[in-house]
DNA sequence: CCAAAAGTGTTGGTATTACACCCATGT
DNA sequence: ACATGGGTGTAATACCAACACTTTTGG
């Protein structure tokens, strides 16, 4: 973001990225909170360069934020209205911020960009948690995994994104298998089951579902996980396609 | 489309329409030629203003080139690869056509902006097609109704677009009741089934189709239609949703 | 031997498909 | 009366959800 010069980018269009990860048997998205006076958060976005396509821009954003390569991603929707940015939003984070903007000029040159108007392309991530060491820029104040549940109040429509993001989630999950990209490489079928449980909010019947995914054929079976808890130990799985 | 001012529109980002009809037991595509030199096809497409919605921009272009307002439509994908301009087309376009482009300054213009990078955002959209009066706009040669299975090649990724545009609407088909708006008010269940083979290119069962889109409870029995035919008459029906 | 949780089998209902039959229409 | 195509009913099948039972594990 260094010698930030907007003539290399895609003007007036940006990628905001809905992230998904999967703990303590919630689904959660990466959101960091913007470095501005105020609470804002905003979504992990980015421009598109002139020579670049842009499901490499949206690979370049998302491994800029998590650190890892070979992300499952999928374009989901684009957000175009004219008013996308909530003016009275805006208008708070400015009136705060007034002073900071005013004294440095790469801030205020980089604002106005941001503040213009954009059309935004939605993709959302899959990823294994425990493999992300998220990034913070130097845009941001902080940056975490919010459940689904408690998501913070974000700028713009990105609230609305995340569950636009959800919907297609939902629709895809079975059909396009992609579930296995928010787990560990092993699991049990219980942790899968709790993964679905989270996507849907809904429970699921513990022996249909584990006959449905069995089905499937798509999961190898690999050896126990001994828990030392006193009940039988369940079989570990992993995700392997037509094998 | 006079007057052309590229500051008025979002730089670098256009819409390219698929716009679905059917007719003669085919579902078609509308597609202008352009008035270039050689045989050039290109979907209706058109860029959005700075103040304008993305579907605002997408229902403008429409009416331009169907004269109906309230057309269903609906965004399916972005099409954003770097790459997305087939260049031996180009070429070849440019050489055919160098004369006339030189001539004609606000020609070499419009050339030059189109031929820039774009992100295009695809829409689809479902007309009845005897309501129609395909507007031919100045840069078109002629434009046309096109079987999908007899698409002539186009520029860029316009195939590809179509293609994309079809396999969305199989799916969303059922799930959101759109079919009616490929067919006049009023239509016979032959037509309907028709229909339905036409967008997915087999053939359905007539007992059991009939049962399935009665079960719907969308449709509305009208007077029977008699055709003059040696056979019983079908009934008409209406779409009337919650009825 | 018991509690807890995993794994598997069986049943009953529902939706989908295939097959069969009857009805209206104009010649 | 009959050929043609439209409308409806029924049987066979596949699919899915609920229930029951067995197995493994550590105390």
């Amino acid at each position: 973001m260094h010698a930030f010069n907007e003539q290399d980018y895609i003007q007036q269009l940006s990628i905001d990225c809905v992230i998904f990860g999967y703990q303590e048997k919630q689904l959660k998205v990466l959101v960091p909170k913007m470095n501005f006076k105020g609470d804002f958060w905003a979504l992990p976005a980015g421009f598109i360069y002139q020579d670049e396509n842009i499901d490499q821009a949206a690979r370049r954003i998302l491994e800029g934020r998590t650190g890892i390569k070979d992300i499952y991603l999928e374009q989901f929707r684009v957000f175009g209205d004219a008013r996308r940015t909530n003016i009275q939003v805006l208008e708070r984070l400015i009136q705060l911020n007034e002073n900071e903007l005013g004294d440095k000029r790469f801030d205020r040159k980089e604002f106005d960009w941001i503040t213009r108007r954009f059309v935004s392309i939605g993709y959302y991530a899959l990823v294994d948690i425990s493999k992300v060491v998220p990034q913070q820029s130097e845009l941001d104040a902080s940056i975490g995994w919010y459940s689904i549940k408690e998501l913070p109040t974000m700028i713009m429509d990105h609230n609305e994104m995340v569950e636009k993001a959800l919907e297609t989630l939902r629709l895809n999950l079975d059909q396009k298998l992609i579930a296995f990209n928010l787990l560990p490489q092993t699991f049990t079928m219980k942790e899968l089951q709790e993964l679905y449980e989270a996507i849907f909010d809904r429970p699921f019947a513990r022996n249909n579902f584990q006959k449905k995914m069995l089905e499937l054929n798509v999961l190898e079976r690999l050896e126990k996980k001994f828990t030392g808890a006193a009940n039988k130990a369940p079989y570990l799985y992993r995700f392997q396609p037509e094998a």
